[in-house]
DNA sequence: GCGATGTTAACGAAAAGTGTTTAAGTCAAT
DNA sequence: ATTGACTTAAACACTTTTCGTTAACATCGC
């Protein structure tokens, strides 16, 4: 059974960094280039990146699909097209406006560029009005 | 940017299968043989479990180290050992002895067998008191 | 400017992951 | 004992990831 995303390497320089330390410090210690550390920290943080999508998509297996957010459309505008859809469900959605942009903003930062939705974002909800983006 | 874990292979898979659709059925419609989607299903399983894996070890990067179990401890000596530490610490343990021995089981299916841990499982808490296996 | 910190790009070698087939194996229900 | 659902293992070709190097680039505080 194998362990997690993360290398050995990875979650030793995640260590280092958790206790404050520079890139140059780390390199000294694991006798490489602050470089590669910076390298390895990156992918450590992409590979985590990958891990919540992961989770995310599993969120999005038991949740009903709301409705679609058509390319083009204003990052400020998705709360209120939520909760209209939400509303029609009869869920109540478990997230003010300024919440639901930042969740939006963590889970998809490539789907928008500047104030703009730059792809189609498919909105999921629980019964307890959980929000996911798929 | 790259999508999560998963490929569209076994989201694919996944998603019929919360359907309630049979491996054999499933091989149908994505044309292979049913041994090839149980094969997909499974390491969708496994890509599933490194990802939580993988958030565990971000959150014990938080926690603090309370203490070890050495192996060969029998499982249900587990919550006490763990209570007794967090008590010394003075952090309150959010979880009941029931609900601390299924976390683990769920946490690291690998660590023990029938009653008996069979290796090392480092223990992280939280301010909170949240509980993480390492 | 200078030094420290961090980031990025390009490249190679080694390691790990993926999809597939084939073949053999449980296990439960009929 | 036969069928259907599912699992496992080995082998294969193929792609991706990881680690490391070197060199260049961007900030920031002094």
């Amino acid at each position: 059974m194998k362990d997690g995303l993360l290398t050995d390497r990875q979650r030793e320089v995640l260590r280092y960094r958790k206790q404050g330390m520079t890139q140059q410090q780390i390199a000294d210690i694991i006798k490489t280039s602050k470089a590669n550390v910076c390298t390895i920290e990156k992918s450590a943080m992409e590979n985590i990146r990958r891990a919540k999508e992961t989770l995310e998509f599993l969120y999005t297996l038991d949740a009903t699909h709301l409705c679609t957010i058509p390319s083009g459309t204003d990052l400020f505008e998705v709360p209120s097209m939520i909760f209209a859809e939400a509303e029609k469900a009869k869920i109540k959605v478990k997230y003010d406006t300024i919440s639901l942009i930042n969740r939006l903003r963590e889970a998809r930062p490539q789907s928008y560029k500047a104030r703009c939705i730059c792809e189609d974002v498919q909105i999921y909800i629980t019964d307890e009005g959980e929000i996911y983006f798929g």
